[in-house]
RNA sequence: CAGUAGCUGCUCG
């Protein structure tokens, strides 16, 4: 029965949901390590449905259960779920209340997260992280350094989280500063400064990083190549991608990257198809790639070719028509689209901004659902 | 043997 268990997580943290199931079905007997396992492995492979069924089905709920439940509807964005999971739980404890703080913070609910931190009844590295991230995803700096200052104590995870709140404003000698004071560093910090001196094109200090490191993981080298990708360095892009020990589908995106900023289309192209895997990221690449040039038709084309689609691939095509097509063509295929965020709003009113269509852009902005 | 926090790729700003 552990054996077949341990299956099951295997199964589900690689994707092979089917797999796991048919060793749930087969099992002559299951305990409830059995249900948690198989719930969770079509929770993190998006199978919300199924994973409820198995809920519904278990002989009894415990509080890892109720926890896991919780988590798999956050994930999806299902907040009311996961509150309702939460209220009707007989017992909470420390993990119970950072799920649901996590839940919060990751879909955006400041304010909530905030409510959930002050009534925890104890906090611990975990509760901490959290919320720190939670100021930092809202633009919050400030208050998250607050937060880090005001700490009893810290690991490497909270020093990471800071380290990666002023990167992702694009405050880079904070975080150097913050880097330099660390006790100690992990690969993961030194992971998170390579990035972060790459996005602003800080080459040279990304590359001292990488250099220093005793350890590098697929994640180092997919920082370095993005550095080199997104600073248009094609010829240093493709010599770290062609050093990399491991290539993931990362990389390899990253490669697209680093050909379309470089303005090689055709070669992008060539790679783009010879991939072994692609994931909707790496189609907004390309759909983005031509776009961005004004292959209005090429751009198009991909776009209807595509497997799946998110909100980015929508707007991306929504800003390809509004830079090179008719402003009706913007407007067709913003009501056309499935979902709308931010980016999608700001980007037909940019549209109709650059086309002097004032009255139209006020008459947007003015129902935007929130504005940036 | 199961549940919660940190790093890399895509859109507008």
């Amino acid at each position: 029965t552990r054996l077949s268990n341990t299956l099951i997580q295997l199964y589900g943290r690689f994707g092979g949901v089917k797999q796991a199931r048919q060793v749930f079905d087969a099992m002559p007997s299951r305990t409830i390590y059995s249900w948690v396992s198989m719930l969770r492995a079509y929770a993190q492979n998006g199978h919300i449905e199924e994973a409820a069924q198995v809920y519904n089905r278990m002989p009894q709920l415990d509080l890892v259960t109720w926890t896991t439940m919780l988590v798999a509807y956050a994930q999806e964005g299902n907040l009311r779920e996961s509150l309702q999971v939460f209220s009707e739980m007989r017992e909470r404890d420390i993990v119970t209340w950072n799920a649901m703080l996590t839940a919060y913070a990751q879909n955006g609910c400041l304010a909530e997260a905030k409510e959930i931190f002050e009534m925890m009844p104890e906090r611990d590295f975990v509760s901490c992280t959290a919320i720190l991230a939670a100021y930092s995803e809202a633009g919050m700096v400030d208050r998250a350094r607050f937060c880090f200052d005001q700490m009893p104590e810290r690991n490497m995870v909270t020093w990471t989280t800071m380290l990666a709140a002023y990167a992702q404003r694009g405050l880079v000698d904070a975080a150097a500063k913050l880097f330099q004071k660390m006790p100690e560093s992990d690969l993961i910090a030194c992971n998170t400064m390579v990035s972060a001196y790459g996005q602003s094109g800080r080459l040279d200090e990304a590359v001292q990083v990488f250099e220093v490191m005793p350890v590098r993981s697929l994640v180092t080298w997919n920082a370095m190549l993005a550095a080199y990708a997104q600073s248009c360095h094609l010829d240093s892009a493709k010599k770290v991608f062609d050093s990399m020990p491991m290539k993931d589908l990362v990389a390899w995106t990253e490669m697209l990257v680093a050909y379309a900023h470089a303005g090689h289309l055709e070669e992008a192209k060539c790679v783009f198809d010879k991939m072994a895997q692609r994931d909707v990221v790496s189609w907004n690449v390309m759909v983005t790639a031509f776009g961005q040039n004004g292959y209005l038709v090429e751009a198009q084309r991909l776009f209807e070719s595509m497997p799946f689609h998110s909100v980015m691939s929508w707007n991306s095509i929504l800003v390809a028509n509004s830079q090179f097509g008719e402003f009706q063509g913007s407007r067709l295929v913003f009501d056309e689209m499935p979902c709308r965020d931010t980016a999608s709003w700001n980007a037909l009113l940019l549209a109709y901004a650059q086309r002097g269509l004032d009255q139209k852009c006020k008459f947007l902005f003015d129902r935007m659902p929130e504005k940036s």
